[in-house]
DNA sequence: ACAACTATATATAAACG
DNA sequence: TCGTTTATATATAGTTG
């Protein structure tokens, strides 16, 4: 692709490596964003380069949205690709992780509130705890010192309920959903049996009013637990 | 890069969307692939397909661990990055949360309790902060209460839990209780109406013709997303 | 649906400014 | 260290089996 043919390993000189880097990372993201258009489709890129910067981009995830429920697929598939979903979470975790270790010094510098909501761990918190708690101690307890001890923790806090009440909420606003789709479907399947049968009455006689009896023991959405 | 020029623009057969798809999916992985070898850095890819599959790969993070405190980048760039990296989490955590609704039935057959681990842990942590908080300060501070607090931390961690599991646990086991008795009472009334509607086909003629298409419009079971 | 095959469009390595 | 150019390698659209 070029005016010699390279073989793919490292590259040794530091700066090719670099101009390299560039070039082909900006390839990458526009056939990231190609693809997310041309098969509607999300796409997220992460990428660390040598000297330790991080890039990515991300396209297409509003498409997703459109085909909520549109596909049927095997279970066998789905286990798979639930394994594959947490498998997945891993490996962009595990990139990341190395990240923040590798800039452990400039992720300290950054906002505690923003680390808070976005992604302290709870280890990490506990250290910061402890050590507030070890500062307090050293202080000789001092009232001042706890009373500010416990401000921080409120202001740092606060941010991480308010997420976190949100995501619960958003899981199980995904279930209420649902359910309300089922009990609709429900209703128009119903109906659609009323109207059927009122129609089938006047046309058969034997046959008909044995799958009629059939139906009205079953099918009427009055004997339906949850319908009503 | 074929026979014709092609415009970056949503393919519309759905055949030839699925294959270019496959193709470039696969090209998209090579060229991450080399771009990790070749310039000696990570690279992590997630796809979500119009179908709803999930594809990703990584590449190259065991490279990154060399370079551990390789590279001094002045604070700009650093605070720019940090920005950056609280952005591709979102971005992922975006892709991966829309992954997880569509596939919202799937994934509550994996273990319920990774789920929760992970959505109550910070909340969790805050109630028992401010609550020890609370305690100290009554205990007008005493070096006593301070040593103590670690460990109360982590007893008291664990019992609110193991409760807030336990809670939610029950609550959503309701929640999916309901919905697969929706689920059951859909595929009686789908199978009521499928039945109705073979014995009504072979009676009528020019009614019964008009009658089966409306019905084959708006009945069929396949047609409604959550019976799959 | 899936693989193999070209003809052609694109990406990019090296050169240059 | 950049951007631009150009010769060439690669990716892939359409085709065929």
């Amino acid at each position: 692709m070029g005016r010699r043919k390279v073989e793919i390993k490292r590259i040794e000189s530091k700066s090719s490596r670099q101009v390299t880097f560039c070039k082909r990372r900006n390839g990458l993201i526009e056939k990231a964003r190609q693809l997310s258009v041309l098969c509607e489709s999300s796409v997220a890129i992460l990428m660390v380069s040598s000297t330790g910067k991080l890039y990515t981009s991300s396209y297409g995830d509003r498409f997703v949205e459109k085909l909520w429920g549109s596909n049927a697929i095997d279970q066998e598939t789905l286990d798979w690709n639930g394994c594959h979903l947490f498998y997945a979470i891993f490996c962009m975790e595990k990139i990341i992780k190395r990240y923040e270790i590798q800039h452990a010094d400039e992720l300290k510098n950054l906002d505690l509130e923003e680390k808070f909501r976005k992604y302290l761990s709870y280890k990490e918190l506990v250290d910061i705890v402890q050590c507030k708690c070890e500062e307090a101690k050293v202080d000789d307890a001092s009232v001042e010192s706890l009373n500010s001890l416990e401000e921080q923790f409120k202001a740092a806090l606060s941010v991480t309920r308010a997420r976190k009440t949100q995501l619960m909420m958003e899981f199980l606003k995904n279930l209420e959903e649902k359910e309300k789709l089922l009990r609709e479907e429900n209703q128009i399947l119903a109906s659609q049996l009323t109207k059927m049968e009122k129609k089938r009455l006047p046309e058969t006689e034997g046959e008909g009013a044995m799958s009629s009896e059939n139906s009205s023991r079953n099918s009427p959405p009055e004997t339906l637990p949850l319908l009503k």
